[in-house]
RNA sequence: GGCUAGGUGGCAGAGUGGUCAUGCAGCGGCCUGCAAAGCCGCGUACAGCGGUUCGAUUCCGCUCCUAGCCUCCA
């Protein structure tokens, strides 16, 4: 039985679609004005792990992540660079695929881009207005009257006053409520903006989401998914504004993921204390190494980025892969076998505890390894695959991956060529002299075993 | 100030009312010409103070500390 831990209720519950198996998920993506940082990786990995896993246990899933390209930071930027907006949005999504596709990650079955659905906000919009959940300001803005709303808060825990005590937001002239938030913006000279009943404007962020997931989920769905700081307010304006708009609840299971901080601080842009994936991917010996590494914390609790941690991360999964290289093929995964793993993974996609099943997995296989126990290994050897499958880790061809090293360094003919010399002084016994030229591959990063049959391994440290 | 998560061995990180996480690093052994890899073994970990209990790292209370949200943010 999953169960997924429901930031609405703060437990841990039994995962029951509302359509038999079909699960409706959604996922607040990335609004697209900059490279995609870590934190960002992080997110995107944890809900392709969830929608992974969802449909290896046999659910049919319907992902839809969203693309926000209209936008004040869009705008701004875009202004910064003398660059059309349009056009910035455009390359930066671009750019967010590149990532995506280095990553592993599986692309949504619906990516709606906000610009697209303007149509669709409007409508929104309008029958908010006609519901009299919101208003139009003396600026054109059109606004969302939060006190209508009596479930406000619910998700995140607040209450309107004591939101109103510590509000920080300037008290806008048009509001009626300082915790109001806009859905329209009216357009100012030279702004980007689509025709509106309230004039041409521009849609607000929180109502996108909103007019997306519901055009393309239904007014009530499975699973919403996002950052912790997504929580307020953003998700709880995307609460306030369907279920006012369709007069129906609007998502049974919300998940949040922790973020990805350094030094103890939250990685974001606003602390500009943020490392792009482009970046790091730049200094690993292959992506999975950080997917290895988002995943090897438990997705709802913080996770401390650091050379060193992803340094433990690489070393840890070159184990894996060692265990699976020289492995012989042709085994079955053994099912039971996997169930610790499906325990695990239903355990609020507990990735830790499978991380730690995938480990006695490899110690078994490296122990039928070791005593040549052929038909074993190769059952274990499928086994550990099919474990990787699940978690999207382990599916890289391991003489290869363990070939692959950071940079630049000695070809791999010239590896070959120094391995052989090595290999006849070593069968001449002259040790002197192999063991020189292993410690010249070594200072080159490169790391020779001798086999049992005689043969010679290499790989990049 | 309000709300929400946390504080586990050198590091990372699960979990549990009473034998075991797991990984990295370290130490010892086996293996190896020597290594590497692997296997086996080792290390008096659960912020502090009370309470409940036969027994608490695990439940309850308080204290201290950290982070997040309360404004855009994954």
């Amino acid at each position: 039985m999953l169960c997924i831990h429901n930031s609405l209720t703060g437990r841990k519950e039994p995962f029951k679609p509302m359509r038999d198996n079909q699960v409706r998920m959604y996922v607040c993506g990335m609004t697209v004005y900059d490279h995609i940082h870590l934190g960002h990786a992080r997110m995107l990995t944890v809900f392709d792990l969830v929608q992974r896993y969802l449909r290896a246990r046999g659910f049919d899933v319907t992902y839809v992540r969203n693309v926000t390209d209209i936008d004040d930071k869009i705008i701004q930027r875009a202004a910064q660079n003398g660059e059309d907006w349009a056009a910035l949005a455009r390359r930066f999504t671009d750019s967010m695929h590149e990532d995506c596709a280095r990553l592993g990650l599986a692309p949504p079955d619906h990516e709606p881009r906000a610009t697209a659905y303007i149509p669709a906000i409007v409508a929104m919009t309008r029958t908010l207005i006609d519901k009299g959940y919101a208003y139009v300001a003396e600026d054109g803005d059109v606004l969302y009257a939060v006190r209508k709303f009596a479930d406000y808060g619910r998700l995140s825990g607040k209450r309107l006053e004591d939101l109103r005590a510590g509000a920080r937001v300037e008290v806008d002239e048009g509001k009626r409520d300082p915790l109001d938030f806009v859905l329209w913006k009216h357009a100012k000279p030279g702004e980007p903006s689509w025709p509106s009943p309230w004039g041409p404007g521009r849609p607000g962020w929180h109502i996108e989401c909103s007019a997306m997931s519901v055009s393309l989920l239904g007014d009530h769905f499975d699973l919403h998914g996002g950052g912790m700081d997504l929580k307020f307010p953003h998700h709880e304006n995307e609460i306030a504004q369907s279920c006012a708009a369709c007069g129906t609840p609007f998502v049974n299971v919300w998940m949040h993921n922790g973020f990805v901080r350094v030094d103890d601080e939250k990685m974001s842009k606003s602390l500009g204390n943020f490392f792009t994936v482009r970046d790091v991917l730049s200094t690993l010996r292959d992506p999975e190494v950080l997917r290895f590494f988002l995943l090897s914390s438990h997705y709802r609790g913080p996770i401390n980025y650091s050379a060193a941690q992803l340094a433990q991360a690489d070393e840890t999964l070159l184990g894996l892969y060692r265990a699976l290289a020289d492995t012989p093929g042709g085994g079955t995964a053994d099912p039971v076998a996997m169930e610790p793993l499906t325990a695990a993974m239903d355990d609020d996609f507990n990735t830790p505890e499978a991380f730690a099943v995938l480990q006695a997995e490899a110690r078994a296989l490296n122990a039928a390894k070791a005593t040549g126990d052929g038909a074993s290994a190769a059952a274990r050897a499928a086994t550990l695959r099919a474990m990787g499958r699940v978690l999207g880790l382990l599916q890289a061809d391991p003489a290869e991956y363990l070939k692959r090293g950071v940079g630049a360094g000695l070809a791999d003919a010239d590896i070959e060529r120094l391995a052989a010399e090595r290999r006849a002084a070593r069968t001449a016994r002259r040790f002197k002299d192999a063991d020189r030229i292993r410690d010249e591959l070594a200072a080159a990063g490169v790391i020779l075993e001798d086999k049992p049959d005689g043969s010679t391994a290499w790989r990049r440290a």
